[in-house]
DNA sequence: TTTGGCAAAAATTTCGTGATTTTTTGCAAT
DNA sequence: ATTGCAAAAAATCACGAAATTTTTGCCAAA
């Protein structure tokens, strides 16, 4: 692997997982200490996020970190919405016992982690855990869908989400609703009811589509 | 603007009008006179064009023109027809008589440069003219959904589908069948009936679904 | 006090280089 | 003729330096 895609790697992640002030600024010369390497190796990568939407980048004004918005936040649910619903549609159509069966494992896994934090008073050292728990679960609802350009497309999608989201929205508060849903979400894709699938998928970023959770 | 951007927007147009041999060798030295600029300038761009699919990249092995596939191209007609189901019916709704003038417009403008690819014999000169006039009238129809990240990821999947197109497409036999596939997705739209839409949109498409048109 | 211009400082962009890796070429042995 | 291997050629990769642009700081004029 080289040491540029290694970089790419740990900033698209950091990007993700909000390790950045919004607004930020990114200066390639600043971050070559981080990761060990040359600014021009920084610059590459910051470049090839910019083309998906993690970083923005204005001509002779470097790269930030894009500020947090409801309406981003709106339109990314949207395509979450239409993404992971048509992904999971064509998975309950091909994906056989094999999926079903992966699919319960990630659930229970994440419904483990959520009951956990539901119950827990210190949210913090759960947060990597449901993180990927979470990622892991709506992953694997289009995991058999048969297309990896859909899969990648929600990548996408799924990686300015998580960036958009503000940081209460892992704390507290929605945890039970997030209960819920996914357990319906699982339900009704083991059912096999694409509709109601469709629907439980959209039920449960709804609130994200109005964009009212955007304080802190 | 800066050089590599030039370079970028340069490289992105010749990949998608199918510009270079499918699966060729994208060598950033032998690129850099053709462009006038460096060889890090070069590898940069293609860098960013591996990040939307345009190009492929391999550790140490440089860059390729991605190979056709029928699959990928069944994939990515997938997305299409999701994406701008989706967004012409946003447009349908939100678009009023502005965007309803804007697309008679656009389709006006196609169908005139289509029946005359249609009459004449060397359909060569008309490739570049129908290339724009397709590609307009096709974002016109999202142009109103009111979503920026549905116009990008559009933009992505019918860049990448483009590429993916075989050059007989663009030429001959398909030519009639797509004159009156536009006529009827405009007569949809502006009729305001968003399944049929959505179902024009689907037939338009549908013979790329299935991958039997690959050869040239 | 505000405004405008100018110069210094900082940041960004581009390019060539050397080290590393892959690919091709040439040649001998089977 | 074919295979294997080593040497040569070519390409890729990360880096830092030079050139360009933007931003900042300061001072004079209104």
């Amino acid at each position: 692997m080289t040491q540029d895609t290694d970089v790419y790697d740990a900033l698209r992640h950091r990007l993700i997982a909000n390790g950045f002030v919004h607004g930020a600024k990114l200066k390639a010369e600043h971050l070559r200490a981080e990761y060990g390497c040359s600014a021009s190796t920084v610059r590459e990568a910051l470049f090839r996020l910019s083309t998906v939407g993690l970083v923005t980048f204005q001509d002779q004004r470097g790269f930030r970190v894009p500020e947090r918005s409801r309406t981003v936040l709106a339109e990314l649910t949207h395509m979450r919405v239409l993404l992971e619903g048509e992904g999971t549609v064509l998975s309950i159509r091909n994906g056989g016992v094999a999926w079903e069966a992966r699919l319960t494992a990630a659930h229970h896994q994440l419904s483990h982690i959520e009951r956990r934090i539901h119950d827990a008073e210190h949210t913090g050292s759960f947060e990597d855990l449901w993180f990927n728990a979470e990622r892991e679960f709506h992953e694997t609802l289009i995991a058999a869908c048969g297309s990896d350009t859909l899969k990648a497309l929600h990548a996408q999608v799924y990686g300015r989400f998580r960036q958009q989201l503000m940081v209460a929205d892992r704390t507290f508060g929605y945890i039970s609703k997030n209960i819920e849903h996914h357990q319906q979400i699982l339900e009704a894709a083991l059912s096999g009811d694409e509709a109601l699938t469709r629907q439980k998928i959209h039920d449960h970023l709804a609130r994200h589509l109005t964009g009212e959770t955007l304080g802190d």
